[in-house]
DNA sequence: CTCCAATGGAGAATTTATTCTCGATATATG
DNA sequence: CATATATCGAGAATAAATTCTCCATTGGAG
């Protein structure tokens, strides 16, 4: 009863479509649709994989039939997911890569990384500083450690800060991301540190259902969803395999 | 159009609850609902791992408002998901912890843990095998890499064999599961290795989009699909807070 | 013992996501 | 130049997930 959020603004999303540019590039952009489902977010990663193989491969375009192929996906789902970053394809022809590449790094906000701290360098925080994601939209540049004994330590670059200095170093540096990857009981204490801080967005590897204002975006990473789908399917006999007799 | 699976044994579920004890034990088992959301048991272990806290409070029971609440979920989508398990709760009164930790276990398959075998034992790879995912449902037995100076090795308890031991040792031992973490190249390879062996799920920490037969399930845990939802979010002036207003 | 408030259960209603259908368009072919 | 066909885009239809509504039950208060 109470999620009329987007009530207000859905009115006028339809009538607005191919207005600019109709001559000259052919690919135009069109207006971003104002709502965003999240399963096609998390989809838009795939596409981009896929799409610099492509590149690769010396592809100028792409058909969206060809990528639900090599996906497994449907081919109005690609469309439709495609039809987010703004970039229309051509009939017969398909998408231009390189431009849908530029759109979907774009939509993401891959192209201007945000800051990001890390805390809790075990063994997942230390993986975690190992991999660059600063082409996925994230620097990491900070790390901290409730340890006294890591404190200091030099981990993939970055020297080991103590917890207590982690509220001031987000707020003097309008770090707007945090990376949770500290014991499941530390974990809201030391979310809490981080929104004092003034960090939007939580990237969350523990276990514990975090406790925060409703305006910090939280993303679960653990892994017991994921492991719950794959040994409930092992154990009751795996998923029924989609028939799929069209 | 095709998936009309369920569609022929979804009419004889609504008859027969709490049939079963109805006076002994008030908390009785229904028979477990044959077709089951996937996000539902994606929050499963999130209940999971309130309830231990309920029981180390010394919480016997426990409502779905308070736990809706503590999640900041619905009441009625945690009835629902609850429901799944086949525990019903008493009015006035709630569900009782105990059974609920136990059915939800069950549910999951995580009291019976299912072989599993890594392959790749980089920093991410070393990571996983640092974890103990007993208690959630997944055993790793056995650990690979394709690097020679690597194999031999021993990380976390486990000596790591060379990738051609891999889909004997899977055949031989009947696993079931298996675990990417090698770099995306080689993701595609090492996965029909691993159906080759007879693997029936792959836990996909790779960026790959893997093609492999159907009845295979394959679960994505890569990084960039959480990523891609915090990043866009920051990007675009961040989820537009809820504005709840009931 | 009777009434009240909290609660779970079931199904309906709504919202969200996916898939289907159709028409338009651009390229290739003859 | 005309035609056939692969493809996209949009909207409709379907399926899935979430949320709402109502009712029955229970324990506690008076």
């Amino acid at each position: 009863m109470n999620t009329n959020r987007k009530k207000n603004l859905d009115s006028n999303d339809a009538k607005e479509i191919a207005v600019t540019a109709v001559t000259q590039d052919a690919y135009s952009a069109k207006p971003a649709p104002r709502v965003v489902p999240t399963p096609s977010v998390r989809r838009l990663p795939l596409y981009l994989r896929l799409l610099r193989d492509y590149v690769a491969q010396g592809r100028e375009t792409i058909s969206c039939t060809r990528l639900a192929a090599d996906l497994r996906f449907d081919p109005t789902q690609v469309r439709k997911d495609l039809a987010l970053t703004g970039v229309v394809g051509r009939p017969k022809v398909g998408y231009p890569v390189a431009e849908l590449i530029a759109a979907i790094e774009d939509f993401l906000g891959w192209r201007n990384p945000v800051n990001a701290v890390l805390v809790g360098v075990g063994s997942l925080g230390t993986a975690l500083l190992g991999y660059n994601f600063s082409l996925h939209g994230v620097n990491i540049v900070g790390a901290f450690d409730a340890a006294p004994e890591k404190v200091g330590q030099v981990v993939h670059g970055r020297e080991i800060m103590p917890i207590g200095y982690l509220t001031h170093f987000i707020q003097h540096r309008h770090i707007p991301m945090g990376i949770l990857a500290v014991p499941a009981q530390a974990a809201q204490s030391v979310a809490e540190m981080m929104v004092a801080g003034g960090v939007r967005a939580i990237w969350n590897f523990t276990s514990a259902a975090l406790q925060l204002p409703l305006d910090v975006l939280v993303e679960r990473a653990d892994f017991s969803a994921s492991l719950a789908v794959l040994t409930r399917a092992l154990a009751h006999g795996l998923a029924p395999t989609p028939p799929k007799i069209p």
